[in-house]
DNA sequence: ATCCTCCCCTAC
DNA sequence: TAAGGTAGGGGAGGAT
């Protein structure tokens, strides 16, 4: 009888065998799968595991484009030629590392540009990783059938099919011409290039937001206008308060109404839900760019009216601000530098804690329906019917663009030739490699959302999620048939490619059983945390990067890094050694940096004890005076610096004559790899470069020379490696502790 | 010829 | 077979 509504966010593997699928009801799926069990959702396990996930990714490089809390994708290209590894190694290293980090499993998939990375991600899944390569391309892409192609969805998929068209192989033999009549110039280029495997987008580390928006299309039902009103004002503080948040402003303001469409029913099936609707938008371009709900109030309400709609009828309302500029006060001023936008990472420490009263949201109590007695009609919005008129017989439209091309053949790694009708071109003359990332979590950013909610759907939506079940495993995408993972030819030259990378399933060790997750009843809240996510983690990324300034003084507290606490002995004992000045026999032979660093100070002949530096402080010309002891004799002691340079323009800090972040680790993976026993010579140097990025406050670079070394050394069979990291990384914090007041957290 | 609106579609 | 919510891209058609 009346089947569970909820639907199911995401299901396990086990489930989806049982044919259970993502997005279909609970009752329904019960059916297929008498075992589904529903778990309840964990945000806050969520956001934990993404943001450990970024910053996985991010001790490896920032050439990274968050696509959502679980997905990521990553140009990989110059890491790789960097690393000398190829794209299978590298992906195995991340993986692993993201496993042991989270708990999750991840998948990858790697091509030579996004489109392919991730289909081949969906190869990959779950818990795989897959490298498609150039020459396989052909064959694999023409049997993917066209709703695998990002942007293919429901209708244009139904419109395809009408077409004929199933396939990609089948799409290749439509003309640009004709695709660019039925779709439009862009989307048909695209979809010319795309079932070729041909995509020339770059992976975006920062992308700028667009628009801020809130909306609510759930349990909306006005008996007078007034709440109509009364909603739309609370609505114009919420849309404040995210932009407040960002620490932007908008100059164009768009209202967005969903009206029970004239024969549907007043209630639909769903409890609550919006049925069959219109959609009417209005908008408005300010003169100036604002972030008041009273003038966004103001102007919406006008809207609002012009758009004479029946309050009684609304089923749905929504405000987006667009052409967004920066808040004014948080221009470069000195006086209030409040970055734009709010971070992962500053979520994730606010946690629930921070939001005091948000706001007071659609406070209304927007009529959340009374148990209304479900009626029948399906509710829809007038989405695609069935099938489409058939294309009218190609007259044509005059469509700019492309005259006539030859019809490039699939993508092989390389830029095919390049339809010109199109209209960018990055040009890329190098290899690339693009990894994408995903991670199982349903969402987990924002919990904010959650409590944006009105009070009372809050609370429906608590209560079902206590008596439903959600899940942990992740994300839209389902996965083909869980492919083999293909052979890793070792040494194959760096193809240009992109990788994705992919947690599935629980996060949890939960592991065992099939289990789905559903989703509540009242299941808003989640869509909303997953959309928040993206912007969010790209403002998280961002600020991440350039400074990491974060260090969270609490961290510093308390250590949630076990690798803190298991330390001790060996860090001590490192420590004593150090300070006796006595260092173990070093056998090692000529350090690599030593031999490869010119600028080094022959001095350093001495054979057994102090090594010569390998690593040498360099200084710029100006600050030559500061550091007298210039290439330096070894000097012993980390060499604090003194104040974090004031005054003197500081040098770009170097590490035996290497400045720059791929020199720098090739140097310490030549260290590192080549000798079984690190100097204290050398390990003072490094030191001391990284005091010296502190000093220059290129937080960013030392977090991300830290977390290499760390890979490199914590992953040595010598475990005076280990110690050696730790060391370092204790002086460095100590360092950072006195400059900024907190520490690096290193994960 | 653009630009601007008002949608629609898609993704996550 | 439906529905959550946020954001970006594109298309059709009118306005400039």
């Amino acid at each position: 009888m009346a089947l569970s509504m909820a639907e199911i966010a995401s299901c396990s593997y086990e489930a989806r065998q049982a044919g259970v699928r993502n997005g279909m009801f609970f009752g329904q799926a019960k059916r297929l799968c008498p075992g589904l069990q529903a778990v309840p959702y964990d945000f806050q396990a969520y956001k934990e595991v993404a943001l450990v996930l970024y910053e996985t990714l991010a001790s490896y490089t920032h050439e990274i484009e968050a696509l959502s809390c679980d997905e990521a994708l990553v140009d990989a290209s110059s890491l790789l030629a960097e690393l000398g590894v190829a794209p299978d190694e590298l992906a195995n290293a991340i993986r692993s590392d993201v496993r042991e980090r989270t708990g999750c499993s991840a998948s990858i998939g790697m091509s030579s540009n996004i489109l392919l990375a991730r289909m081949a991600t969906r190869k990959a899944k779950p818990n795989g990783q897959c490298c498609l390569k150039p020459e396989e391309v052909d064959d694999f892409i023409r049997d993917q059938p066209v709703t695998s192609l990002p942007g293919v969805g429901r209708s244009m998929g139904c419109k395809l099919t009408s077409l004929g068209v199933r396939t990609c192989g089948e799409l290749q033999q439509m003309s640009m011409l004709r695709l660019q009549k039925e779709f439009g110039p862009r989307t048909g280029q695209t979809l010319f290039r795309f079932c070729r495997g041909l995509d020339d987008r770059p992976v975006r580390s920062e992308k700028e937001r667009k628009s801020v928006s809130a909306e609510m299309n759930y349990g909306i039902r006005f008996t007078q206008v007034s709440e109509a009103e009364a909603f739309l004002l609370s609505l114009s503080q919420e849309v404040q308060r995210r932009l407040h948040a960002a620490g932007l402003q908008g100059r164009r303001l768009t209202l967005k109404a969903m009206v029970r469409k004239p024969g549907a029913p007043v209630e639909p099936a769903k409890y609550g839900g919006h049925g069959i609707c219109d959609s009417l938008a209005r908008s408005v371009t300010l003169d100036q760019p604002t972030d008041s709900a009273e003038l966004i109030g103001s102007e919406v309400l006008k809207l609002f009216r012009s758009m004479k709609v029946s309050a009684a009828d609304m089923r749905g309302v929504g405000l987006q601000i667009q052409l967004l500029g920066p808040h004014p006060a948080a221009g470069p001023g000195p006086q209030d530098p409040p970055r734009p936008a709010r971070s992962i990472r500053d979520l994730l420490l606010a946690q629930r804690s921070a939001h005091p009263a948000a706001m007071a949201p659609p406070t209304t109590p927007v009529g959340i329906p009374p148990a209304a007695p479900p009626p029948s009609g399906a509710t829809n919005q007038s989405r695609c019917p069935p099938a489409r008129a058939p294309p009218p017989p190609s007259s044509c439209s005059a469509l700019s663009s492309s005259p006539t091309e030859p019809v490039p053949s699939t993508s092989t790694g390389e830029p095919p030739p390049r339809y010109n009708g199109g209209l960018h071109t990055p040009a890329r003359t190098q290899p690339h490699l693009n990894c994408s990332i995903q991670v199982p979590s349903p969402s987990q950013v924002d919990l904010s959302v959650l409590e944006a909610l009105p009070a009372e759907i809050r609370q429906q939506v608590e209560q079902s999620w206590s008596r439903s079940a959600d899940l942990p495993n992740g994300t839209p995408l389902t996965p083909p048939p869980p492919l083999t993972p293909p052979p890793a030819p070792p040494p194959s030259p760096p193809p240009r490619g992109t990788l994705i990378l992919q947690i599935p399933g629980g996060a949890e060790p939960s592991g065992g059983t099939g289990i789905v997750l559903a989703l509540p009843d009242f299941s808003q809240v989640d869509p909303e945390v997953f959309a928040a996510l993206p912007p969010e983690l790209q403002e998280e990324l961002r600020s991440a990067y350039r400074r990491k300034t974060s260090a969270q003084p609490q961290s510093t507290m308390a250590p949630k890094n076990a690798l803190l606490q298991l330390r001790a002995p060996g860090y001590d004992q490192l420590k004593r050694r150090h300070k006796r000045k006595n260092l173990s026999p070093a056998k090692k032979g000529p350090s690599p940096m030593k031999a490869r660093l010119p600028g080094n100070s022959p001095a350093k002949s001495s054979p057994a004890k102090l090594q010569p530096l390998m690593l040498k402080y360099e200084d710029t010309p100006t600050d030559t005076l500061k550091r007298e002891n210039g290439p330096s004799t070894s000097s012993l002691k980390p060499d604090v610096p003194q104040h974090p340079s004031k005054l003197a323009p500081s040098p770009h800090p170097a590490l035996a004559g290497a400045s720059e972040l791929p020199d720098i680790r090739t140097l310490l993976r030549e260290w590192v790899t080549t000798i079984s026993e690190p100097m204290e010579e050398d390990i003072l140097q490094v030191v001391k470069y990284c005091t010296a990025l502190v000093d220059d406050r290129d937080l960013e670079k030392l977090d991300l020379v830290i977390k290499y070394m760390k890979r490199l050394m914590q992953q040595s069979v010598e475990s005076v490696w280990s110690m050696a990291f730790d060391f370092i990384l204790d002086n460095v914090q100590v360092v950072l502790q006195q400059t900024y007041g907190s520490t690096l957290k290193i994960t």
